[in-house]
RNA sequence: GGGCCGUUAGCUCAGCUGGCUAGAGCGCUCGCCUCACACGCGAGAGGUCACAAGUUCAAGUCUUGUACGGCCCACCA
């Protein structure tokens, strides 16, 4: 390997074999290609399948997903992820690391649409000959696409391999470079063929079992993106609305003439959906109209007056009209309350052709200037007709309320009644809830405390997981349906592919006991036309990874995982899926430890986004500072905390960094430190400081047990400085040979000890710079070097006083301080001088009285017990 | 409204099962090119541990409550 040897000119001695690797100006320049490289050449990660389930450690990683560019987020749980890897390794577990990128989905297609200024449209034929003319959004003028070409499904699903192909090697090298210890021959990918047929043959399963099932039901959709979306993929946004209060009309009770009944709404768009006004069973302002039918307004529909609990008096008027469909209150009082559906949106968010059937031909006119308008348009067109016959009674009251959104999407969800595909979660089914809550008890949860967001998700579901999207690229729905003479699919008995085909595309593939010119003829066969979920692939990366039924071989020695790193903001949706897709396929929890990272906050405690626009791209910064700084920022933030963008703290990681190439050079030039590791440490100092050493391997050891890698390294930290700061300054002499021979071989062995230990706890956190000094005089990988034992370490300190470091480290402080106070150099001989102490910390001092007289450039120090510490010294003369 | 987390020096945070005279780094002040390191070294200033009550010989550390901040969920008439 290359390096910058110094010329060995230098005809002075043998002593020079240790320093012939030590660069003579140590620096983290370049350290991260030269060892990635290194590692890849000589696999330094691979996963040794033959080992047994109990020397293995596996780790189920949650591939990133694929849409542009890695972030901050990433590197920082990526890192926490990797250090514990590293531990582990160390230990000796044969490590099963892959990594994965979660390419399909509505984030690539989104990506491909800006990109390359197209967008979907699957009644196209493909377009053998399509390239597309412009990159990176921009047309060939130069400007923003104004507006996208249409181009048919395989023309799209081809460039999204193509443009997912070229962001997968960009992260790539970005975690190369950041020193994942990956297995990368064990990469894979959400929509490659092994994902597919582990996705299908996950889903069959389920499907035979009777935990995936169809239903043509109401279900919130994204008009945008023209799909249904599931209730983990949804977040509330704040909208501006309006009350728009209705004038309705309530019949005549015993004689008397109808009355008003009037009837507060955000969505009077909807009135034409009106299937009935409902109020609390309990509300007497309106229970005397039980069984009777009130009449809208415009239209002159008769709906019933119906009661249920979910009505609350005290908002509006206390009645509220329900529409098919409004919210998810109205599906649940449309369900409830068994009435009937009328629905008036259509897939694109604008008003159908068709009047409801029970309109007057009269009314169903008015309707007909409400069709084909967006919902927004709607409103202003209803509005007037509301006016038109004086049905809206004052004002119209602004306000602001929380609206459910798709959290990809930008316009407020509507509900749509479609078939859609389910897969039970407990959302439906209490025990099922109960069963899949207790399977959170088997998995550790670090830190603890996040498991209730796993049980407070369980408990709050309202229906079961939908998985269909009416979307492209993605896992298609395994399944065809034969037609009918009259060409109509029977949904209701699905064709099902055999295991050993898969995976298949429906729209490509033909089922069984059909010829391909069946295809969509009655008496035929048509293929589902949906995709999967991203999260119905994605819930299944343990199996996917674990090579599942493709190897059973390894299966057995990773499954269940050990651990599974993420962030806490995907417990309820990937964590959750994963928890659901393992108990029904394994019965069993899918991973033995969870470890949630945090997220990266600006420094004004905002979380970090795009859309905010304070996001620093990682690779600038890897370069800038390094990797093992950025690495060290990372595995400063304690798990599942929330941790600032701190520039000042990678400062301090590339600090740490340089000093430990540093403080190596120094030590490794005392001669020849892997024969030192040998031999004899004899003096008080130098064994109180292998003492302290030892304790620390106990906690770093602990710790990293207990996948607290912050721990770990601000343990290892404070020690490594009082090591350089302390121990060293007070050594240095006795090293140099400045007492006797048995007084320096002491020093060296005992800075061979401490070097080689150090750098062994320090690697799992900056594992560039610890290969780097390891490679200057030790063999192989600090990598798959032995994790530190404290054992030999407390037996080689046997009873000395892991104190005496301290104390001598405070008298020497004391002696500096006297000189600093005098504003002299450091360097002042110190010609006379006292000490005082307790008598037990004396005794100690003066086994390493020597030491400090050395490191203070002091002679004549006298020992006084007293009750405060305190230092006072003559220097010598000024100049 | 329900749940969870946090509140310790100007800033970012340690402080594990209660025993410290409350620590670190950054920043700040002063000094220093000391033969590993000026991408450095040394010294120093700086805190009634959010507030209140309680348990205890002893509380930053345990209990209860309050305030403030954050996150998740529910709330769409």
């Amino acid at each position: 390997m290359e390096r910058n040897v110094e010329s060995g000119a230098d005809p002075g001695a043998l002593a020079c074999f240790a320093m012939s690797n030590v660069p003579e100006k140590p620096s983290l320049e370049g350290l991260e290609q030269r060892w990635a490289a290194t590692w890849q050449a000589t696999n330094t990660y691979a996963f040794d399948p033959t080992k047994s389930r109990d020397e293995v450690f596996s780790i189920d990683t949650p591939p990133p997903t694929v849409s542009g560019s890695l972030h901050m987020g990433h590197i920082f749980s990526f890192t926490h992820t990797d250090t514990i890897a590293r531990y582990q390794r160390m230990t000796g577990k044969s490590v099963f690391y892959p990594m994965g990128w979660d390419d399909n989905g509505l984030p690539t297609e989104r990506r491909v649409q800006n990109y390359f200024g197209v967008r979907c449209d699957p009644s196209l034929p493909y377009d053998t000959g399509f390239e597309p003319s412009a990159r990176e959004g921009l047309g060939p003028d130069g400007k923003a696409f104004k507006q996208q070409i249409p181009i048919s499904r395989p023309n799209f699903v081809e460039l999204c391999g193509e443009l997912v192909e070229q962001d997968e090697k960009v992260f790539e090298s970005v975690f190369r470079t950041l020193g994942l210890s990956v297995d990368w021959s064990l990469l894979y990918a959400t929509i490659d063929e092994r994902s597919r047929r582990a996705s299908q043959r996950g889903f069959l399963r389920n499907l035979a079992r009777g935990e995936a099932y169809q239903q043509e039901a109401p279900s919130l959709w994204d008009v945008t993106f023209q799909t249904a979306v599931a209730q983990a993929e949804l977040e509330d946004r704040d909208q501006p609305s309006a009350y728009h209060k209705l004038r309705f009309t309530l019949p005549g009770l015993e004689g008397e003439a109808g009355s008003d009944l009037l009837i507060d709404t955000t969505r009077p768009e909807l009135l034409p959906a009106c299937v009935a006004v409902v109020a609390h069973p309990s509300d007497e302002r309106y229970t005397r109209y039980e069984g009777m039918m009130v009449t809208t307004p415009v239209f002159g529909v008769e709906v019933p007056m119906v009661f249920h609990e979910l009505a609350d008096p005290e908002k509006g008027t206390g009645v509220a009209m329900i529409c098919t469909f409004g919210d998810t209150t109205d599906v649940t009082w449309w369900r409830e309350l068994d009435l009937p559906a009328r629905a008036v949106i259509g897939r694109t968010g604008r008003f159908i052709e068709d009047a409801p059937d029970v309109m007057s031909a009269e009314a169903a006119a008015l309707y007909g200037r409400m069709v084909g308008k967006t919902i927004h348009s709607g409103k202003a067109e209803i509005v007037t007709m509301l006016q038109e016959v004086d049905a809206i009674v004052g004002e119209i009251r602004p306000i602001t309320h929380p609206v459910k959104f798709f959290e990809k999407g930008d316009k407020p969800l509507e509900i749509v009644t479609s078939r859609q595909w389910y897969i039970r979660n407990g959302g439906r089914d209490r025990e099922l809830g109960e069963r899949l809550i207790a399977r959170g008890d088997e998995m550790a949860w670090h830190p603890p405390y996040m498991q209730s967001r796993y049980t407070n998700w369980i408990d709050g579901l309202n229906g079961d997981w939908l998985i269909s999207r009416q979307r492209f690229f993605g896992v298609p729905i395994p399944l065809w349906y034969s037609l009918d003479d009259n060409g109509e699919p029977r949904y209701a008995e699905p064709i099902a592919p055999h295991e050993s085909t898969l995976p298949i595309d429906p729209s490509t593939d033909v089922p069984p006991g059909f010829d391909a010119d069946q295809r969509g003829k009655p008496g035929g066969f048509m293929g589902d036309p949906d995709i999967m979920d991203t999260w119905a692939t994605s819930s299944l990366t343990p199996q996917i990874a674990a090579k599942w039924e493709d190897d059973p071989d390894l299966f057995e020695r990773v499954y269940p995982f050990d651990m599974r790193p993420q962030g806490h903001d995907i417990i309820r949706t990937w964590l959750f899926a994963t928890a659901v897709r393992s108990h029904f396929e394994e019965d069993v929890a899918p991973w033995q430890h969870v470890c949630i990272s945090g997220w990266i906050l600006d420094p004004d405690r905002k979380k970090m986004s795009k859309s905010k626009g304070n996001v620093v791209t990682p690779i600038d910064l890897l370069e800038q500072f390094g990797s093992d700084a950025i690495r060290y920022w990372a595995a400063s933030g304690r798990p599942g905390t929330d941790t600032a963008f701190d520039e000042a703290q990678m400062k301090v990681g590339r600090r740490l960094s340089i000093k430990l190439l540093n403080a190596s050079k120094f030590a490794l030039g005392m001669g020849d430190l892997v024969a030192a590791l040998e031999a004899p440490v004899t003096e008080p100092l130098d064994l109180a400081m292998l003492a302290r050493l030892a304790s620390l391997v106990d906690e770093c050891t602990k710790a990293f047990d207990e996948f607290d890698y912050a721990r770990a390294l601000e343990r290892t930290e404070s020690f490594f400085w009082t090591f350089t700061d302390d121990y060293i300054e007070l050594v240095k002499n006795r090293a140099y040979g400045g007492r006797t021979p048995e007084g320096q071989a002491s020093a060296h062995a005992a800075l061979a000890i401490a070097l080689d230990t150090m750098l062994r706890l320090l690697a799992p956190i900056i594992p560039f710079a610890t290969e780097e000094v390891w490679s200057w005089w030790r063999e192989g990988s600090i990598h798959t070097s032995q994790w530190p034992s404290s054992a030999p370490l407390f037996s080689l300190a046997g009873d000395a006083s892991p104190e005496l470091l301290a104390i001598a480290g405070q008298a020497l402080s004391g002696l500096r301080r006297v000189k600093s106070d005098a504003k002299r150099k450091p360097r002042t001989k110190i010609v006379s001088g006292s000490i005082t102490d307790s008598g037990d910390r004396l005794s100690a001092l003066r086994l390493a009285i020597d030491d400090v007289c050395d490191a203070g450039a002091a002679s004549n120090l006298e020992l006084n017990e007293g009750n405060e510490f305190a230092v006072s010294a003559a220097l010598e003369p000024d100049e």
